[in-house]
DNA sequence: TGTTAGCACTCTCGAGGTGAGAGTGCTAAT
DNA sequence: ATTAGCACTCTCACCTCGAGAGTGCTAACA
C-alpha cells in the first residue's frame, strides 16, 4: 500500500474526525471552509482522489463526499492517532468512585463498564478479574438439610465459587467442617493438576468432595473471562449507521451470544493493530461478518500470573478512537492498580 | 365500558390473534377468507365498527383494517384469552435440560432466561430466587494477605456473598477461624434485625465482623431482587414495530438501566391484570412512557417465605400472550420445583 | 330485525418523474 | 504545483397519480 505524503494524512485524519462527528459523507469544499487549510477547494480534490486511490477513502457514490474504508481506519488508528489526552478533572472523579465503592469487585465491574459506555458512547463490556491458573485457596462445606451440602470454594486471587452437591447419607456439620479443613490444609496452593496427581490417604467423604474441587478448578480455568458486564447497548442502537434495526442487531448478537463473545475476547491476545495495549479491530476484520459496520477495542487490565480481566466497546466504525482509547487505558491502569492492591498487599 | 356480544368478542380475540401474526392491519374481507365464519364480510365490517365504537379496535387511518387498541388488549387478555397448551414433549425437553444441568443456580437463570427468550421470541428477564428475610447460615472468614480478610457470608436459602475487608491489624487464619465458627453457632439462623438485638459478649474482632455481617445481610435483603439475567435483547430488534430503532432505544432502555428495571419489578406484587399469577402489563399502562409501544409480562417464582425471583418478558404490545403466558407459567412451576427441592428437602 | 350485496368514497402506498444541490474530475490559466 | 471555472453525475426531497384495499352507507332480502 502506497505511503501518503504529510498533507495526504493530515488531510485523512480530518476526514475521519469530521466523519466521526457528522456521520455525513466529507466534502473537499467543507474541509476548506470549516478548517483554515491555507488551500483551495480544487487541491483538497486533488489530493483526496490521491487518498481514494490509494484505498484510504471511498465514496458512497460518484457525486458524494468522502468516507473513510477500513484501511483508511487502520491506517489512521495505526500511524496518525494521536491520543486525547483526558482532562484531569475527569480521571479524578473516576478513581473517585472507584474507590469511594470499597472493595467490592462486582460494584467496580458495573461502573467500570457504565464508565467505559458512558465515555465512549457506545456498548461496554468488562469481564471480571479472572486467575490463569485456579489454585485452591480454601474449601468450606455447609450442611444444609438432609444430604445436600453447599461447598464454598475460594481460589486463589478472591473468585469464590459455590456448589450444592448431594451426598449418598447425611453427614453431620462438623463432619464436614473437618473434612474440609482437612483438604484445605492439604492442597492449599495447589492447582487442580497437581492436586489430582498428588494422591493422598482420604476418606471417602473427603474424595468425593475432592472430586468436586478439582472439576471446579479446571472449570474456572477453562472459563476464558470471569462474569461478563455489558452496559451501554442501547447506545448503538442510536448511531445512525444502526438505525435500520437490522445492522444494529447483528451487531448486538454477537454481545448477547455467549460463544461469539468468547470468540471474539478470545482474539485479545492475538493482536491485529495495538495502540498502548488496546486492540482494535476494525469492521469485524475479515472474520466477524456481523461486525462488517462496527469496530470493537479490547484491553486487558489486572496482574498478569494473577488474575487479569477484559474490557471492550463496540461501536460503529467511525466511533471516536482516541477518546475512547484514551478511557480504556486509564481504565485499564485503574482496575489494574485495584486489582493489585486489592489480591496482592503484603507479598 | 360496553360489553361485546359473543359474536363480537369472537371477533376481536380473531383480529388480535392474526394482527399477532402479521403485524398488518386485520380487514374484513381477510378475515371472511381465511376463516369459515359462516357471514360476509359486511356483517363483519358492521361488527367491526361496533367494536372500534366501544374502543377496542382502532383504525390507523380511515381506509385501513382494524388494529387491538391497549383496551382491547386488556379485554382480550383478561377475558378472552385461552391458554395455550404446550406440547407436552416441549415440556418435557425444557425440564430435561434443567435436571441436567445439577445444582447450579447461574445455569438454571441463564437456561430460563435463553428458553423464555426463544419462546416467546421476545426479550426475558430472569432473577435469582432471592430470601425475603435474609437469615444467617454460615460465616467463614479467610485470611488472604496480610490484613486483608474475604470474609464468606451463607444465607439461608443457599444465597452466598463475600466480601473483602481490611483488619487493622494481621490475625492468624486460626483465630479468624475459631471467631468466625464462633459467630456461626451463635447467630445461626438469625436476621440482621435478631442479631442487632442480641447483645452478647465478643471480642473486638468479633464485633467489627458481625459489624459486617449485618450490613450484609441488611444490603441482601433491601435488594428487591437476586442477580438480574436477561437474554433475547436482539429479538425486540426484530419486530416491525421496533425497526425505527428509536422506540427499540427507549424500550430497551428500561432492561438496561438498573433504576428502572427496579420500578418494574416492584410493580410485580400490586397486579394491575393477573392472568393465573403473570401479571400482564400492556402500554406502559400510563406510567411508563417508554413501554407505549410494548407489553411487560411478569411472574413470580419459588417458596414464598423461603426465596422468590421473578420472570419477565419484554415485546411488542401484539406479542403472543397465549403462548408466553403459559411458557411464563410452566417455567415457574419448574423454577419453583427446583428451588424446593434444593433449598428445602428434608424440612 | 339481522344479514348481505353493491357501490361510492377515502386513504395509503409505490412507481415514475423532476429539479435543486452537492460534489466531483478535468482543463486551462497562473 | 495550485487554482478558478465549468460541465457532468448522482442523490434526495418532492411531486403526481393510479392501483388497491378497506371502509361506511343504502337498499334489498330472509
Amino acid at each position: 500500500m502506497i505511503e501518503p505524503t504529510e498533507r495526504q494524512r493530515f488531510l485523512l485524519a480530518l476526514v475521519v474526525h469530521e466523519y466521526a462527528r457528522t456521520a455525513a459523507p466529507i466534502g473537499s469544499r467543507y474541509l476548506v471552509e470549516h478548517y483554515n487549510l491555507g488551500m483551495s477547494s480544487a487541491t483538497v480534490r486533488n489530493e483526496l482522489a490521491a487518498l481514494t486511490e490509494m484505498g484510504y477513502l471511498r465514496q458512497p457514490h460518484t457525486s458524494a463526499g468522502r468516507v473513510p474504508t477500513e484501511e483508511g481506519y487502520r491506517y489512521f488508528v495505526g500511524r496518525l492517532l494521536q491520543e486525547t489526552h483526558l482532562p484531569e478533572t475527569l480521571r479524578h472523579t473516576i478513581a473517585h468512585q472507584f474507590y469511594q465503592m470499597g472493595n467490592d469487585v462486582d460494584q467496580w465491574m458495573r461502573l467500570a463498564a457504565s464508565v467505559l459506555a458512558h465515555q465512549s458512547r457506545a456498548a461496554s463490556l468488562v469481564t471480571a478479574p479472572h486467575p490463569e491458573k485456579a489454585r485452591l485457596k480454601h474449601i468450606e462445606l455447609i450442611s444444609t438439610r438432609g444430604r445436600q451440602v453447599l461447598m464454598v470454594l475460594v481460589i486463589v486471587g478472591g473468585e469464590v465459587r459455590q456448589r450444592l452437591m448431594t451426598l449418598s447419607e447425611p453427614v453431620p456439620q462438623d463432619v464436614l467442617s473437618a473434612a474440609a479443613d482437612s483438604l484445605t490444609r492439604q492442597f492449599q496452593e495447589m492447582d487442580a493438576e497437581a492436586i489430582r496427581q498428588a494422591r493422598v490417604e482420604l476418606s471417602a467423604l473427603e474424595r468425593d468432595v475432592l472430586d468436586w474441587v478439582v472439576e471446579d478448578l479446571e472449570r474456572a480455568e477453562s472459563r476464558i473471562a470471569g462474569e461478563i458486564y455489558l452496559d451501554g447497548l442501547t447506545n448503538v442502537l442510536a448511531e445512525p449507521e444502526f438505525a435500520s434495526s437490522e445492522e444494529a442487531r447483528r451487531a448486538l448478537r454477537v454481545l448477547e451470544e455467549r460463544s461469539r463473545l468468547q470468540d471474539l475476547l478470545a482474539r485479545t491476545v492475538l493482536a491485529t493493530g495495538t495502540v498502548g495495549g488496546v486492540q482494535v479491530l476494525i469492521g469485524g476484520e475479515g472474520t466477524w461478518d456481523e461486525l462488517r459496520q462496527s469496530s470493537v477495542l479490547l484491553a486487558q487490565y489486572g496482574v498478569p500470573g494473577l488474575a487479569i480481566g477484559t474490557l471492550g466497546v463496540l461501536g460503529p466504525m467511525r466511533m471516536a478512537y482516541g477518546r475512547t482509547i484514551s478511557v480504556m487505558r486509564f481504565l485499564s491502569g485503574l482496575l489494574s492498580d485495584l486489582v493489585a492492591e486489592t489480591l496482592a498487599e503484603g507479598d
